[in-house]
DNA sequence: TGCCAGACTGTAGAAAATCTACTGGATACG
DNA sequence: CGTATCCAGTAGATTTTCTACAGTCTGGCA
């Protein structure tokens, strides 16, 4: 076995043979694999020469299987059978689409527009990722991925800005009720300032020293402890819109401050588009970008 | 399925992929395909990038079969176990080699030497197929034939001359009782003449005129005639070597007239010779031919 | 009968796929 | 740390494959 895999004959020889020998026609097999008749023959007649017997008759009109032939052939088309199930199977998996993502976008993005993903695709099946980095689109199996950065991309990447990083303050209402919106500069430093590992607030204020308040390591956990009135958080616009709009947290200032890098949209570019990634692909594009 | 056929994915990507995927190792996959490493992990490469996903993880010291790569190797190393065993099975088949030559040859020369053949390749089923004229080695399915031709011989054949038509006159002994060997002209034309189609006594007697006596349409026929002392038969001394040696027939002159064309062991020449056909060629040489 | 259409054969040159030969990066092993 | 052994990736060479076209043969048709 190990020593016939050696002498498998040519396997485009073979391919052409399995559809000849359907056809019983050069010229339709040809047509069939995109070739001319002449490229047909020429590999049927090299595999007949390889093998060192006639597997088809010439007739004057067309092509008949000798003994030999009608018996390797239903072996042959078999094999193709199997390689065209496997094919087939590989591809048709079920439509599993794998999106990496970072944690906050999971939660405050992604999550809450899932069962409209679910309403708009209902045959596919999102696999969501959040992890703060993407290490490798293959070994992690990512489809599509959703991270900070800029421009110019490899060439083998496609990449769409789904929204910038424009900050805006927001607290929990209870936390400034009171206090007359927008606050003032003096007013917002007396409030406990919330902190995610970007460290936005200086950039915002303008300051130079570290600012206190509470640092959590997920601008998610930022966000949920400004939810629960701990303080005022510095966020990104599109994080936020949903609670905004819910009168769940209110903008505390009127100031916004857009910084790089950006909010895009990632994926592979790959020759063999799966319609599915294309699907997820343009729903994120446009229900993830900011109206 | 018919879609599938056309979207099977290159095959010898595939090959390469089920090599790499047995060996886990694309080095000794390549070692195995004769190729180089690079060739192989291109062929992967360039399958999995058709496919849309990985079949490999790569790892810093060999390759590992990811979920979709285990399963597509299992369906693609049956496909091509299919084929190999067919093809396995093609070759393999019991070595019937095909033989085709004159009805005269057969009786006279082949058939009398059948054991002695079968004594030296016992393995080898000789297809005996005794035609007046070979059409063509492929449609016929012959291996090799013995015919009566001159050179040149095309370019796509091989020819081997086994013996020349040596004509001698040939009677049963009955016949000639009481004559004394050899005849003189004149008593040989007053003995009944046996002709075969090809009517070579005109040459040897140097007659312009038809001559009388019984026809036959073959050869053999003629000599069976003779042998049953009907007449006087002009063979070619290949075909009554050992009924003379036997005694069952006797030279009446000792004329010999040597006419073209020639006895000639052909075939055509393949790119893969057959060890049984190629024994039983090198046996026709030495045994056929005369000595 | 003569001729055309449609089938395959065979071949030379063009086009495409494949391979080789490297360079380079990563990792395990001593 | 240096060495050996993987795999990735690329450019140019090589080989294979395809196309285009000329030939031959045969059946059907006027």
């Amino acid at each position: 076995m190990t020593q016939s895999r050696r002498t498998l004959p040519p396997l485009n020889a073979l391919r052409a043979f399995e559809a000849s020998g359907r056809r019983l026609n050069f010229r339709a097999a040809a047509e069939e694999l995109g070739v001319t008749q002449g490229a047909v023959a020429q590999q049927v007649r090299a595999l007949e020469d390889q093998l060192g017997l006639r597997l088809f008759l010439r007739l004057s009109r067309g092509l008949a299987l000798t003994a030999y032939g009608t018996s390797y052939l239903a072996d042959v088309s078999r094999a193709f059978d199997t390689l065209a199930e496997a094919t087939g199977r590989l591809l048709d998996r079920p439509e599993t689409v794998t999106i990496s993502v970072t944690p906050t976008v999971a939660t405050k993005v992604l999550i809450p527009r899932l069962a409209e993903l679910y309403a708009a695709l209902p045959d596919i099946d999102l696999r969501t990722v959040a992890t703060e980095a993407l290490s490798d689109f293959d070994r992690d199996q990512v489809d599509i991925a959703v991270r900070l950065t800029r421009p110019p991309f490899p060439a083998n990447l496609q990449a769409q800005l789904l929204f910038r990083q424009e900050l805006v303050a927001v607290a929990s209402p209870h936390l400034v009720k009171g206090l007359t919106l927008p606050l003032t500069g003096e007013e917002l430093r007396k409030l406990p300032l919330l902190h995610d590992s970007h460290d936005h607030w200086r950039v915002l204020l303008q300051s130079r020293e570290k600012l206190p308040g509470a640092t959590f390591n997920h601008t998610t956990l930022a966000l949920d402890a400004a939810l629960a009135g701990q303080g005022v958080v510095l966020a990104c616009r599109a994080f936020v819109t949903a609670d905004l709009e819910a009168g769940r947290l209110v903008r505390v200032t009127e100031e916004t401050a857009t910084i790089g890098p950006d909010y895009f949209l990632v994926r592979k570019r790959s020759s063999s588009p799966r319609k599915a990634v294309d699907a997820v692909w343009d729903w994120c594009a446009t229900r993830l970008s900011l109206p």
